[in-house]
DNA sequence: CTACTGAGATTACATCGGTAATCCGTGCTC
DNA sequence: GAGCACGGATTACCGATGTAATCTCAGTAG
């Protein structure tokens, strides 16, 4: 757990992503999954490694002559992040609108609001 | 309704926020409607405003010698372009995991649980 | 008429992010 | 041993963003 949760950009994620799937890999796992899922240059690739590298957001560890990448940022931590994010910038830090937003305007399955139903319900019991 | 939502930055989104809650309003209010909030340099808000105007988010007519700006890209439309960003960048498009994510993360009022449970109860009755 | 002022337009400049290309060092190939 | 190949490190370049400063022009003050 990074004390500070680093910045990752969008293109940063998709390599985030790959390690989040299985760690540790070598950079050229990392660059034949993303070779295949995007278009991108495996310099590209490599240096978005790099930058996550400096971030702190994934630790290489040796192994022989090659480096074995695993992520230090959680899959978890990182949406937590982005989602407390975008509820301060664009919905003033108000849970409420958000959730309106979304109920309103995603198509929720069955399934969605059953899970939410539970949810609220375990919720609801802690609380009171 | 513009047919192409524009990228409003972080900053310009502040500026937005002044236009939303009134409008129109000449520069000169806007400017000092940020500066008591910010401690941006004039020269600062007016660049914003323009970059607002050149990604048409927001609108100028002339009043007299001066210019009534108002927000052509509404509240509603932002929030919605920002939360599907944060949806399918974020949890790979699925709403179920967001909401779930929220519920548990982030203190909900009584008030939030009783409107979350109402729409879910709209939403379900609808459906059925 | 003339100089000044203030709104808007233009230009500036550093950093970040997307997207590479180049450089470097060390094993592997003859 | 001499050169090549490959992973990693360094450098590059452009557009967007944060944050202004400068330029211009039409009124306003004298």
């Amino acid at each position: 757990m990074p004390s500070t949760i680093p910045v990752i950009s969008e293109a940063e994620s998709l390599v985030m992503h790959v390690l989040w799937r299985k760690a540790p890999q070598t950079s050229e796992e990392i660059v034949g999954a993303l070779q295949t899922s995007s278009d991108w240059h495996e310099k590209t690739i490599r240096t978005l490694l790099n930058r996550l590298l400096g971030k702190g957001a994934v630790r290489a560890e040796k192994e022989g002559r090659r480096y074995l990448y695993s992520p230090i940022l959680s899959r978890e931590q990182w949406q937590s992040h982005e989602s407390r994010n975008l509820l301060d910038r664009v919905f003033g830090g108000k849970v409420a609108p958000l959730l309106v937003h979304f109920s309103r305007n995603e198509k929720l399955t069955a399934k969605d609001i059953a899970e939410l139903r539970k949810l609220i319900d375990a919720i609801d019991r802690k609380e009171s």
